[in-house]
DNA sequence: CTATTTTATCATATCATCATGACGTTAGCA
DNA sequence: TGCTAACGTCATGATGATATGATAAAATAG
């Protein structure tokens, strides 16, 4: 709905590799399986998780990718950012210049609901979606 | 941000055949020129939102497209919806299975923005979008 | 009936995203 | 040193969204 496949594969990987909470780096290969998606694709993903600052990789023998902050320091809006179109665009009928100053017709309207969401991701941490629910849960 | 570059281009189509409130239909080539957007997608586009009872098209001359109803009947979430990928998910992380009875560790947390967001389509029509706001608008 | 104006639709091109497979690079270990 | 396990990256293909151009179909005017 408002992720597209890449960020939601990178928000799942994140929250395999938190899960097992282990000390040792996990591979892309068990990942792949746990997550049951492309392997080199992942790769990619993970790859640019590492750029991002998100995770740390370890090449060679032993080695994988394990979270380079602990769950609770790590928001969901980092994990996803990576993955957003280049331009990131705020106006929801994308113009260019929209903004308080120079608003389209939706901005005042749409901005509050707007806020809302970047408050979700920006305050929803990847160690908050470990803790267990009132109710069952899956993945 | 949240909409594809085609429901931008409906909305922005529906608001300019809505703002001239005339009785005649207007013209595609009208609404790309003042849209500035391609002329037979945009068409295409419009067809669509005919196709949804949103729009009325009447062909020859004198002929173009109007709103089905008054502004204040269309909320934003019709105009939209028609755009959005075929099998629209609810769920953050593309689960088919979320929901309330099986959710994935986000629902819960997620479900109330969610709500916000399309509480915010249902409830705005494109008559409140134009009313003149406190602010300077454009477009 | 014919010409003109307009929407409707088709075939195709372009582009970004998603995905695969092959190969390169690095690190541990004997 | 050389083997092997693991990540890193490149070339390429598949798919869907976006866009273009040509043509068909409908309605009006004369």
């Amino acid at each position: 709905m408002w992720l597209n496949s890449t960020a939601q594969t990178a928000l799942r990987a994140v929250l395999c590799i938190a899960e097992q909470g282990d000390d040792r780096p996990m591979r892309v290969d068990d990942i792949a399986a746990a997550l049951d998606c492309p392997r080199n694709y992942l790769s990619k993903t993970l790859h640019a998780l590492t750029r991002a600052g998100i995770l740390n990789s370890t090449r060679g023998p032993k080695g994988g990718f394990r979270l380079a902050d602990p769950a609770a320091r790590l928001a969901l809006a980092r994990v996803v950012r990576p993955f957003e179109p280049a331009g990131e665009r705020r106006c929801l009928m994308g113009r260019a210049t929209c903004g308080d100053a120079h608003p389209c017709v939706v901005h005042h309207r749409w901005s509050r609901t707007a806020a809302a969401v970047e408050n979700f991701f920006g305050q929803t941490t990847v160690a908050d979606l470990l803790k267990k629910d009132t109710r069952p849960r899956a993945t």
